[in-house]
DNA sequence: CAGCACACGTA
DNA sequence: CGTACGTGTGCTGT
């Protein structure tokens, strides 16, 4: 009977719950893009929501075993000796199914040498001394033995763990025909085979409970037994040794010393972004609402908004002397916070760790604040980019950034997907920053003022440069806060782009796509939507029957590479014109989306996200100026239609030559690899002529064209098989092609294999500059995210140095055009290219300020190589 | 209507 | 079974 005024203990073996959970959900509708399986931990997390909702426990924990070695392996070798390794697909499930439970701040014990049902008997037996009502959770028989008046089991049926039994005394009595704590007495006569413990041969469950009802107990019949008749009783004279071992091996342990007992178990409100991160990187969507359900957590962040671990200053609104007073006295760094409306300053938000003001931006207000903006002060913000074009706007140049906080977190965990201050403050101050519900008229509650917004960001820095390595720190003083400014600018010029010329290939595609497409539904005698993969399925491989292409999740892939080797093997017209109907829709998909982005001014402005990529490059939307074709002749039209704007004479283009493969020449000190730099001679004919043996002026295109994917592959990680696959070449061929490279080039290897090795040993990689990247599943036990682990640290140094490269040089060449009073402007950053609008008569300068800058952003063993070019319109600038 | 899968553009 | 991105379309599930 269970007593509603007690508080309620629930314990719950880990390891078996989701193990009966694995096998109880089809495992390949759980996993993950990366290939990590999560059906275990899905059935557990199910189970446990459920079991949450429904027995409301007021503590909580979850035991696990931490190997398969326990004090019982050792007393008796052949314990659960039977057992065959777990599936390769559940094994990397119990961390991560742990780490859910950390995010939930679920207790998840453990203890080495000990099973994961010795900690459930022992909280049971603790708990029920202390007053509460127990439930555990288990999938093994012998934790029957801990039930009684205050501990009931919840034991999963066989179907698996949607549905769970409750024995309580009665039941176990029910169903066994004894008591609980004879149990194990059964369990010792009939054996156990899952634990590999042979029992009385022929003695089942019927006649083990006989026994006992007639016996009284396990030691009398043991002391009787040769009064036991038949054939069984001679089997259990013979076996008396096994019951007594199986009787000590069943025994669960009640007095197991555990790190925390049942009263630290209350339930603890979950860490919901936590939860978030977890859930997001598992791909578990449908969870999410039923966890924060389940255990209240939609309801806990709304009180803790009411309630920040720390008193909020109230916003005061100084003006004049009293403004300009506050000004002064705050000599330390100053939280800011810019509130715009339509891209022009509205409210500014000043504040210091114990005190915020704010002030309209209206003439008199603005008079005493604009000083000291553009001043040297030092200021904090969080994403100041957008706050910065619109102080600009209004003919303010802000001065004296010196951190930003979304950055810095950036910096920290750049895989981490805070994009707001509001998920800095709950993972880096573990608070809640008050929010207006926007979904209502009048909201409830109060979002915080813009000076509360500065004092947040101001407190939001101090605990993140605590946690900042120096490295970092100085990344992001001198790399991230310069290019910050410079892409404010850039955003803000846009880039002009020519509304007619894009609508008229718009236009032409338009036609050509319809007329292609009735051309291909004449092959296939039918129409269908070219652009469905679904339907386009069904015609290539039942209606015309080609050989199957690569799987893909919903069926087989219609990409161009598939179709083209299709068109290799078995030709049909069809083939060749959804190709080409791909082609002009994607163009003109990609045209109409530039030409809508045109602004007034007849230019394009894109975003840069500066903390939009893992390893430091930036990246571009609304639209993304850094994908637009370039690769053949027609679509280069759209970039003639990117040209030099009103006021200005012409457009620079620079790029650096083979950046990726200079840094890896310098990191890995490569003798042949630095030679080839310094040569003078085209990167790829002097690797193939070293490869391949031969001088070289007689290094052919067959040649070059092998080298070149080899050099690039290596910076990504490639393997012989994916080389091979490239270049339509044998495995093998591909293979020898790879030995002789490292024959030649053997430090290129050296590096590559000691720089993932160092990853692993500091758990992250780190550029030339100190950018780091951590990589946590370097160590992870699941091979495929290992291994996507290792080629991504591979090229994290390489790819992050080039992108610390190219911010050097971009503030460095927008700097020093300022600082010669030039007009010229950078535009566009696209990863190793620069386009810049070049003033009238100043293109000398323009172009020397560029070279050098571009050349003298690092110092490496290889010289920086930058190539130029010039035109009216971006085609005609690239050389 | 949101979110997924696919396809494809760039460095 | 090669890294890093963003976007548009079709389609499915809420």
């Amino acid at each position: 009977m269970t007593d509603s005024a007690k508080p309620t203990l629930l314990v719950i073996d880990g390891h078996s719950l989701a193990y009966r959970a694995f096998y109880a959900l089809p495992v390949d509708n759980f996993s993950t893009k990366d290939g990590q399986h999560t059906n275990g931990i899905y059935g557990f997390l199910s189970m446990l929501v459920n079991l949450v909702k429904a027995e409301k426990p007021t503590h909580l924990a979850v035991a696990f075993d931490t190997s398969r070695e326990s004090f019982r392996t050792r007393e008796y070798t052949e314990y659960k000796a039977n057992r065959s390794e777990s599936p390769a697909e559940f094994k990397g499930q119990i961390p991560l199914l742990q780490e859910c439970l950390g995010a939930m701040n679920i207790p998840v014990l453990l203890k080495p040498d000990f099973e994961a049902d010795d900690i459930l008997a022992t909280l049971a037996t603790q708990g029920a001394a202390a007053g509460y009502n127990v439930l555990v959770c288990s999938g093994d028989r012998d934790t029957i033995q801990l039930v009684n008046d205050d501990v009931t089991l919840l034991y999963p049926n066989v179907q698996g763990v949607s549905q769970l039994k409750r024995y309580d005394r009665e039941a176990v009595i029910e169903r066994y025909g004894v008591p609980p704590e004879q149990y194990p007495d059964i369990a010792a006569l009939v054996g156990e085979t899952s634990d590999n413990l042979p029992g009385v041969p022929k003695v089942g469950e019927k006649t083990a409970v006989k026994w006992l009802k007639q016996y009284g107990s396990l030691q009398e019949l043991i002391d009787n037994a040769d009064k036991v008749t038949g054939v069984v009783g001679g089997n259990l004279r013979e076996h008396l040794d096994d019951v007594r071992r199986n009787r000590k091996l069943n025994r669960l342990l009640t007095d197991v010393e555990l790190a925390l007992g049942p009263d630290e178990l209350a339930v603890n409100p979950i860490d919901a972004q936590a939860v978030r991160e977890i859930f997001a990187r598992l791909e578990f969507r449908a969870l999410l609402p039923r966890v924060l359900e389940a255990t209240g957590a939609d309801q806990a962040t709304s009180d803790a908004a009411s309630a920040p671990a720390v008193a909020m200053p109230a916003t005061t609104e100084p003006t004049g002397a009293d403004l300009q007073a506050w000004l002064e006295a705050a000599t330390a760094e100053v939280g800011l916070t810019v509130l715009t409306e339509r891209g022009l300053p509205q409210r500014l938000g000043l504040a210091t760790s114990d005190s915020a003001i704010e002030a309209a931006w209206d003439a008199e207000a603005s008079a005493v604040l604009i000083p000291w903006l553009v001043s040297d002060a030092p200021k904090i913000m969080n994403d100041a980019k957008a706050q910065v074009k619109a102080l600009r706007r209004a003919d303010v140049v802000l001065g004296g950034l010196a951190f930003d906080t979304l950055i810095a977190g950036w910096l920290l965990r750049p895989s981490f997907p805070d994009k707001t201050l509001g998920h800095l403050v709950e993972r880096f101050l573990d608070e809640t920053l008050p929010e207006a519900d926007p979904s209502q008229l009048v909201p409830e509650t109060e979002g915080a003022t813009p000076g509360q917004l500065s004092w947040f960001t101001v407190r939001v820095a101090e605990a993140l440069r605590a946690d900042m390595p120096d490295s970092v720190t100085t990344v992001l003083t001198d790399i991230e806060v310069p290019s910050l400014l410079v892409l404010a600018d850039m955003e803000l010029a846009g880039v002009a782009v020519s509304h007619d010329e894009l609508s008229a290939f718009s236009a032409e595609l338009g036609t050509r796509a319809d007329s292609i497409a009735q051309q291909a539904f004449t092959t296939i005698g039918r129409e269908v939507n070219l652009g469905s993969p679904k339907q386009l399925q069904e015609v290539l491989f039942e209606d015309l029957q080609l050989p199957k292409t690569r799987k893909t999740k919903t069926g087989y892939s219609t990409d161009a590479a598939g179709l083209a080797d299709l068109q290799r093997t078995n030709p049909h017209p069809f083939l060749d014109l959804l190709l080409q109907h791909r082609e002009a829709t994607k163009l003109r998909q990609i045209i109409e989306s530039l030409d809508t982005a045109i602004g007034a001014d007849n230019r394009i402005h894109t975003t840069y996200v500066q903390t939009g990529s893992q390893t430091g490059r930036l990246s571009s939307t609304d639209p993304n100026l850094q994908n637009i074709p370039v690769r053949n002749e027609e679509s280069r039209r759209i970039r003639a239609a990117f040209q030099v704007g009103n006021g200005y004479e012409t457009l620079l283009t620079a790029d650096y030559s083979q950046i990726e493969m200079r840094i890896m020449a310098h990191l890995s000190e490569d003798p042949g690899l630095i030679e080839a730099f310094n040569s003078g001679e085209d990167l790829h004919r002097f690797v193939g002529a070293r490869v391949f043996g031969v001088d070289p002026s007689e290094v052919t295109a067959a040649m070059r064209t092998k080298v070149k994917a080899m050099s690039y592959g290596l910076v990504y990680g490639l393997s012989a098989f994916g080389l091979s696959k490239q270049l339509r070449i044998e495995q093998s061929e591909a293979k020898q092609l790879m030995l002789e490279y490292f024959a030649r080039f053997g430090a290129v290897r050296d590096y590559l294999r000691s720089s993932v090795e160092q990853a692993k040993i500091d758990g992250y990689t780190e550029t030339i500059f100190g950018r780091r990247r951590p990589f946590p599943d370097l160590s992870s036990p699941n091979r495929v995210l290992r291994e996507n682990a290792e080629r991504a640290a591979l090229n994290a140094p390489i790819q992050g140095s080039a992108a610390d490269i190219m911010k050097i040089a971009l503030f460095h060449i927008h700097d020093e055009l300022r600082a010669q009073g030039l007009a010229s402007r950078v535009l566009m950053q696209i990863h190793d290219e620069l386009v810049i609008e070049v003033a009238p008569g100043e293109w000398d300068a323009a172009e020397q300020i560029v070279r050098t800058r571009m050349g003298d952003a690092a110092s490496l063993t290889v010289p920086l190589d930058v190539q130029i070019g010039r035109g009216a319109n971006w085609d005609e600038a690239a050389h």
